[in-house]
DNA sequence: ACCTGAACACCGTTCAAGT
DNA sequence: ACCTGAACACCGTTCAAGT
């Protein structure tokens, strides 16, 4: 049964927040169970796919509940919900260190961390937007949400002193960055011109 | 003199191009050059520096002949330096094996990279935009760039057969993507509204 | 100044063999 | 089914010693 897999994972995600994803080896990992590093391939294919796993831990933990059933359709605008997920993505891979460098990887990598791209997807849809544009959307706000909080989490992890004063600024750069690219997008979904006044 | 560390670097340029990033090693490019690794470490400190120096290679081999002098101030509107820079980034780091990876990645640790970060600022400082805003839409088109070419070069690398169809999609989609953040800059630095028709 | 030789402290992965 | 033991083919980096 693969029923230690989670645990693997978990304690994979304690490694990654302790010591940092370049510390995050299948030798140590396996030390931290107390196997030899061999055993996990018994329960993961490689690296890699140990990685993918723990990139969907990281976003599966920093998911907030929800209090719908998984098969209903989400209240709220598109676009209040495009900013939900941005925001919720950014602030689950904060959470962790490392955790941008190692979601935005397995991503770019097409191994994992796909339910955000997901979410964006099913809440563009209902912009009014053509689906090809809606595709190209969706991937621009990924790109948006990985590049900012990639560049964010290296410069809080480099100077701790110095942290105190850099997250307000960049708290408030993610929001702005994000309604230009949202502002891009609106103007797109708006088959009439834009109401003037 | 630091007179063989241009060769140095040309030779990684090779050896990345040839046999990708993830083979680009001290001790690979040492038996490259006919030398030990160790020796490597007497033109750079240190591996990070060798793959600094590399990025800044490929970008300035993919960077436009420019006829004007340098410190002349470019010609054209700010938002068609701003596509021109973007499009030069993108076919800069697409014209080598895992071209677009290295960059990201030197430009993400701060090592280096920085040039279209400036050419993008000069561009925006000619736009109106308030100096704050003018960082978020820097740092916002080069993620996009970064995260848009990263997918792309993945993707075109991973199947060589399916490359012919996938190359044309990709690429409107570039603009396309680039129009979306563009339109959302634009919107911010106009002080009076848009003239109509 | 530039490079060698040799070492240190690691990697991911495979696979026969044990239980 | 799950793990060990041992190996294979590598890493980046340091540093005394050579020329």
């Amino acid at each position: 049964m693969s029923y230690r897999r989670p645990d693997i994972v978990a304690r994979a995600v304690e490694v990654l927040d302790t010591y940092g994803l370049a510390d995050l080896t299948m030798r140590r990992l396996g030390g931290e169970l107390g196997v030899r590093p061999s055993a996990l391939y018994h329960h993961f294919a490689s690296k890699q796919t140990l990685l993918a796993a723990v990139a969907d831990e990281v976003l599966a933990r920093g998911r907030a509940p929800r209090d719908t059933p998984p098969d209903t359709v989400p209240d709220g605008s598109w676009d209040d919900r495009v900013v939900a997920v941005c925001t919720e993505l950014r602030e689950a891979m904060l959470a962790y260190r490392d955790g941008a460098e190692l979601v935005a990887t397995v991503h770019a990598f097409g191994l994992g961390a796909a339910a955000p791209g997901r979410d964006l997807a099913a809440a563009l849809a209902d912009s009014g937007l053509d689906p090809a544009l809606a595709g190209t959307a969706t991937r621009t706000l990924l790109h948006f949400v990985f590049g900012h909080t990639l560049d964010e989490q290296t410069h809080l992890q480099a100077g701790s002193a110095g942290a105190i004063e850099d997250q307000p600024r960049e708290r408030s750069d993610f929001a702005a960055g994000l309604g230009i690219v949202l502002d891009g997008i609106r103007l797109r979904c708006r088959v009439a011109p834009p109401p003037r006044g």
